[in-house]
DNA sequence: TGGCACTTAGC
DNA sequence: CTAAGTGCC
């Protein structure tokens, strides 16, 4: 029986996780279809994440998106109540002290999560509550597309074939207008306690250019189907303009629906180009694929996906040269302009991604984990479904991955994809007054470069030609091995 | 979702 | 001489 504000009924935990929003959400819509007076909670548990608790950026978004949560809720008259972990003591003890009869969540597809949320329906289940968990976050769960033999996809064409063969979206549901409320039970925690935000404000840059929450999710859509979708199979490709939909952030924390998204596009159809529309979507096939993987592979965030590797011959790390990459003074100017947009912003252009995680795994030759590692604790968009296939990717050690050989030149890349160098010069302003041949590799005429731009390094970490060949050598020597 | 050395066609 | 094609890493 529905709930009204006569008679609200008995209480429901909603427990959100990394589906931050009010429109669209299952878990909340079944609380609501279930005659529940839904009781949002959030727990903070980041030790349950086992090797992969969230990041520093990734904090600080989910700080804001929280905040953005509780502000969406108590617009419609409930709000949002926090907890410290561990998750399942605390999911007991509101269960306890609420009255609740039901608990409701959307899944996680992190392997840590599995298995810990597996345990916590159990139990629960066992304990006579009503436990049930939810699709939020994909158009299609792991577990639906399966190759003709019934095994998990390990090539994304055939996987994303198999998905448009199959396709069935969602309905979008708005979110609801008003929410009953429950005074039962405790309160929980302030935002702030939770210490997501940094301490010393280090991401106030960030802001500028992002808007956590729903509300911002649906703005950077529209901004992009407004914008960036005219082109977009070709200006995606380009760092030195909005060319990309900016939504992966607002998707990883489950600020929109990626059904809602397919939605917007689909309306588009007729007026935009099919050819921008299908590789908008295929972009949001590539963070299905990616689910896929880290479902039926889950050592892969941590180990090679091709077991080759286990014996390729990495360089050892020199701290000095990491940081150097971290911090973007290598000295390639495109690697080095993505590594402090990262920085500043807490994203990185695709394209300028996998040229800098080329440049990580195969000139300097280290180990796709050490940029993962980076990526995660920096990126406001890191989630380990994306990071591990794209790591993988570039490396060629994943599923589907490029091959080894194939190395990115940073100069051409450069040149092709920034051809004015208007990128370089608004991350890197110390090559500004370089002339344009020059500021794509100034190490090409050091005198000019030493009195235009004397504070950039001059010389590169590695020489380019050798830093390929090293990795061809090492990429030979596992062949024949 | 490459790069490069080398070839050949065409001027 | 350059552009386009090819095979290999």
């Amino acid at each position: 029986m529905p709930a009204t504000a006569a008679s609200p009924g008995p209480p429901a935990l909603v427990w959100f996780r990394n589906d931050l929003r009010l429109a669209d959400n299952p878990a909340l819509q079944a609380a609501l279809d279930g005659g529940y007076t839904p009781i949002p909670v959030y727990i903070h548990a980041p030790d349950e994440a086992g090797d992969w608790r969230p990041g520093a950026a990734s904090d600080a978004w989910r700080h804001r998106s929280l905040d953005a949560l509780d502000s969406g809720l108590r617009q419609r008259g409930s709000h949002l109540r926090r907890f410290f972990g561990p998750s399942l003591a605390t999911l007991q003890s509101l269960v306890a002290t609420t009255g609740a009869e039901a608990v409701f969540w959307n899944r996680r597809y992190e392997p840590a999560f599995e298995q810990r949320d597996a345990r916590i329906k159990q139990v629960l289940r066992g304990q006579g509550v009503h436990a049930e968990s939810f699709n939020s976050a994909l158009l299609f769960e792991p577990w639906t597309l399966k190759t003709q033999q019934g095994k998990p996809f390990r090539v994304f064409t055939p996987f994303w074939r198999s998905a448009l063969a199959n396709w069935r979206l969602e309905p979008c549901m708005e979110a609801p207008a008003r929410l009953p409320d429950s005074g039962e039970g405790p309160e929980g925690v302030p935002l702030q306690a939770l210490r997501l935000a940094p301490a010393r404000g280090w991401d106030s840059t960030f802001w500028e250019s992002w808007t956590p929450g729903e509300e911002g999710a649906l703005q950077a859509l529209e901004a992009f189907t407004d914008g960036a979708l005219r082109g977009y199979a070709q200006q995606r490709d380009r760092p030195d303009r909005i060319g990309t939909s900016r939504l992966s952030p607002h998707l990883h924390f489950g600020e929109i629906a990626p059904w809602r998204v397919v939605a917007a596009l689909d309306r588009l159809r007729g007026s935009a180009a099919d050819a921008d529309l299908d590789a908008a979507r295929r972009e949001l096939g590539w963070r299905e694929f990616g689910y896929h993987l880290l479902h039926h592979f889950p050592q892969t965030p941590d180990l090679n996906f091709d077991p080759k590797f286990n014996a390729f011959d990495w360089a050892q790390v020199s701290p000095s040269h990491l940081q150097a990459w971290q911090h973007g003074r290598t000295g390639v100017p495109i690697v080095d302009a993505g590594m402090r947009e990262l920085w500043s912003t807490g994203w990185m252009h695709n394209r300028v991604r996998m040229v800098v995680a080329s440049y990580l795994t195969k000139h300097l030759r280290y180990h796709w984990r050490h940029g993962a590692r980076w990526f995660w604790d920096t990126l406001v968009d890191a989630d380990l479904a994306s990071n591990t296939l794209g790591w993988q990717w570039v490396a060629g050690t994943g599923a589907d991955a490029a091959p080894y050989f194939r190395i990115f030149n940073p100069v051409t890349q450069a040149q092709k994809f920034d051809p004015e160098g208007r990128y370089i010069a608004r991350w890197l302003p110390e090559l500004a007054a370089l002339p344009l041949p020059l500021r794509f590799a100034p190490w090409q005429d050091p005198a000019t470069s030493q009195r235009l731009a004397p504070d950039y390094p001059l010389q590169p970490l590695v020489d380019l030609y050798a830093g390929r060949d090293g990795a061809l050598k090492a990429y030979r020597q596992l062949r024949v091995s």
